[in-house]
DNA sequence: TAGATTGTTAATCGATTAACAATC
DNA sequence: TAGATTGTTAATCGATTAACAATC
């Protein structure tokens, strides 16, 4: 068949239509057309067609949507049926807060370890893992073949740690470390939080309400 | 003169040219030309150039553009040498990790305020700052009038928490809840850590490096 | 069947890239 | 001056919106 790539800028929607159906589901509404959603989105009906028509036909023409099989559909989609391991290198304020505030499961992941190097922390108890030494990584990485690292430690360390993990054979990071990285065949989905902040004090200055 | 309004994509990415910038001056580049600049980025000079010129023109024609002054641009455009006050709703998790984690005074903010209402937190000290009951937030808004909310607080008090906060004269929120937030007026930046990670596993599985 | 709404094609809009004249 | 590189206009590309035929 040879579907087309899917462009990125339509894949980031996918969550968000997620959210809004789950949130239809909620409701006990079962049915649902491309104007109604738009209305409660904010986008345009076609928008939505066109976003949805990218992965499949999920509607029926003359009656819209069936909000669970279409939230169904964007879960197959999405894999978030299909769990994948996770590791994290970092376990300072934000690892923790990722690690404990995070749900990984519905989202297609299962955190399996957290590491540290700082002897004040190795040993706690952080998203229901106690935290190892880092030194520990790559027995832990060898055993257990988590697929995703999460990058928490500081900015300066980020280069070392995530060549460290992809020499251990890892392929993806969710990186939050603010600093950008690139490497060949290696996916990294960059968090920028202090770039969102900026953001916001332009906005706020030149108040751009959209 | 009535500059031109900017788009939100050209100013999102004004952070980015800003760390590139700083990295340059730590490294003792003075001088740098879009060509160069675009290589270290990956992406074009022309976009470069055309995104800069957004704002002014910086450069000097046959020479570059004078690093130093380049990167004081950004901050001047960006606001960040003008900070403005924030208060924080909500120091669980995530609270507490974007309190102690991000710098707010060099993304031209200051944290004056933490809140929360479980007894448990309250009184400890977070972000240099001794977490008040939310009950004192009203008496603490009207006195210190803070531009900016930060909203840590769980989804389903989202809602109730802004409308209070906008009922005091907030205006801009750092939205961290994963709902989506609109009201007219008003300035949601919303991060959404959790979509995130769901673009991730969609790109682990169909493997989009970009 | 008539009405509604999708899937899909065509038109529009905006963002990116290319080209080049201006000029340092 | 000659060479380099910007600022800016024009061309291209991609994403969004509109329109409508297909069809439930």
């Amino acid at each position: 068949m040879g579907k087309d790539k899917v462009s990125l800028t339509v894949v980031r929607r996918l969550p968000r239509y997620y959210h809004y159906l789950n949130e239809l589901l909620e409701q006990g509404v079962n049915k649902i057309s491309s104007k109604e959603l738009s209305e409660r989105m904010g986008i345009t009906a076609s928008q939505i067609r066109q976003d949805l028509n990218c992965f499949g036909g999920f509607g029926q023409q003359g009656y819209g949507y069936n909000v669970k099989i279409l939230r169904d559909e964007i879960i197959q989609i999405l894999s978030l049926d299909k769990k994948q391991d996770a590791v994290m290198a970092g376990a300072g304020n934000l690892g923790r807060a990722v690690a404990n505030h995070i749900d990984f499961e519905s989202k297609g992941f299962r955190l399996v370890g957290v590491f540290d190097t700082n002897p004040q922390i190795i040993g706690r108890e952080v998203g229901g893992l106690v935290v190892q030494d880092i030194t520990e990584l790559p027995d832990f990485t060898k055993k257990s073949k988590p697929v995703v690292g999460i990058l928490s430690v500081p900015g300066n360390e980020v280069v070392d740690v995530a060549e460290e993990m992809v020499s251990l054979g890892i392929r993806a990071f969710w990186n939050f470390t603010g600093k950008d990285m690139v490497m060949p065949n290696v996916i990294f989905e960059n968090v920028h939080l202090g770039d969102s902040l900026m953001t916001l004090r332009y906005r706020i200055e030149n108040d751009t309400d959209e």
